[in-house]
DNA sequence: CGGCCAGTTGAGGGCGTTCAATTAGGGTGG
DNA sequence: CCACCCTAATTGAACGCCCTCAACTGGCCG
């Protein structure tokens, strides 16, 4: 009904679609009913692979949809008038992009991969063809994107703060994040460099080590290259929310 | 038709409405249809007022729909967990606000008028009547939330900037808003103080002070308390865009 | 006229940047 | 498998921007 496989149960292992996957709590269909997410899961465009570095899309291009990413993360720069990258967010497996070239139908944002993804792709004409049928879409595509003016006041009240009150919150937000689809919330790999995070952080990726070094050394975490480990997370939130 | 005064026709003086709003290119209905802004201008309520302080809605408070500015402008504020305010925004004569509470329905914000205002109000329960009728209006709605986007790459580039660039911006942005909406580009009142200047900017209030003295010494603009002028408006460019 | 708050102006100190040097890590070819 | 290279990451030292604290001025309103 919706794969190369004949069957049309949705318990079907090999065809990963909207009804099965296991990102349906936090992708779009969060919050669709039964059929609607049934009529998105005809629509959507699966198993697109980027390999690190690749661009999913890039600024100046037109706009073609919603991405969803399945596998893998990615982040998102925009570029100042003398060309020097700003990284304006990192989206992790589950989580939407594409939001950057809905007003103006081209994007001002380029995406890149930070290590091999998959992602899936709601095609922009369909979304129309869809707002028809399924009025539920629009909301959850609305309350997406609204999703992202609440993280971007999240990002302001940052700036705010000093380097390390920034570097514990970017941890500790990171882990929240990657333990709402499941992975180990203590334990993870950063997919981007101290420089990748410096800029998002409005640091010096200088900063940024000398502030991890200083973590380690007061047993706040572990950290081995990019593998990280939280080992009192009681004393980051302290370190930022006092 | 749309109105206490039986004309239909869109020049009428008195009933302001959206077919006739001085707004209309840059409210809602920019983008809709004529039958759909006739649709619109039936569930919207208009002439709602707040003095200056008042506020127009509370973060905690429920999502009652979107609000478009008819005239006088406001502050949106989120507050940390120290009750401290940041100012997230400004919103200026037909710009739109509510944005903030449409993802969890819970406003997150708090829109606190910076003078007299006179706003436009459509509620939430009637946006998914109209979305059935009028497919224009979630996508202009979507647009509109996504603008918010747009706004927030383009503040954290500012983050990246000194003060004196942040200024420099800030002066010419708020003259390119006013212009778009017919008002004089170059000659307006600031109608925020000058904390909440650099409360939204990042920088103490006494340092917007010292810059602003800067820029008048260097002939690019006059100041005289919250009027201001732009004498040099290539000045102001070159000052952060080299 | 007095009080109050917004705005201005000055001086000193701190946090993070910049510049520079060194070490570690990851990929490639011999 | 190791030598090599190139980039990422770390660490150190000094400067500078902006904040903080403090005093003063100006405008508005009772």
């Amino acid at each position: 009904m919706i794969d190369s496989t004949t069957s049309a149960s949705s318990a079907t292992k090999k065809a990963v679609t909207c009804a099965n996957c296991n990102l349906d709590n936090l992708c779009i269909p969060k919050g669709l009913s039964r059929s609607e997410v049934g009529e998105l899961a005809l629509l959507v465009n699966r198993n697109n692979i980027r390999q690190k570095g690749e661009a999913i899309y890039h600024a100046g291009s037109p706009f073609r949809g919603i991405i969803a990413l399945r596998s893998g993360s990615a982040k998102l720069l925009s570029f100042d008038s003398n060309g020097n990258e700003l990284v304006v967010d990192f989206i992790l497996p589950g989580e939407l992009l594409g939001f950057d070239g809905v007003s103006s139908q081209i994007h001002n944002c380029t995406a890149i991969a930070l290590e091999t993804v998959n992602y899936c792709h709601l095609p922009a004409y369909k979304i129309e063809i869809l707002a028809v049928n399924t009025p539920g879409l629009t909301q959850v595509l609305m309350q997406r994107s609204c999703d992202q003016f609440d993280a971007q006041v999240q990002k302001m009240m940052l700036s705010r703060r000093s380097a390390e009150e920034r570097v514990a919150c970017f941890i500790l937000h990171i882990s929240d994040r990657l333990s709402m689809r499941g992975y180990s919330e203590l334990e993870f790999r950063l997919s981007m460099s101290r420089e990748e995070i410096g800029n998002y952080l409005g640091i010096a990726h200088e900063t940024v080590s000398r502030i991890i070094h200083l973590f380690q050394a007061r047993k706040l975490i572990e950290v081995k290259s990019k593998q990280l480990k939280i080992t009192d997370k009681k004393g980051l939130i302290n370190f930022y929310a006092n």
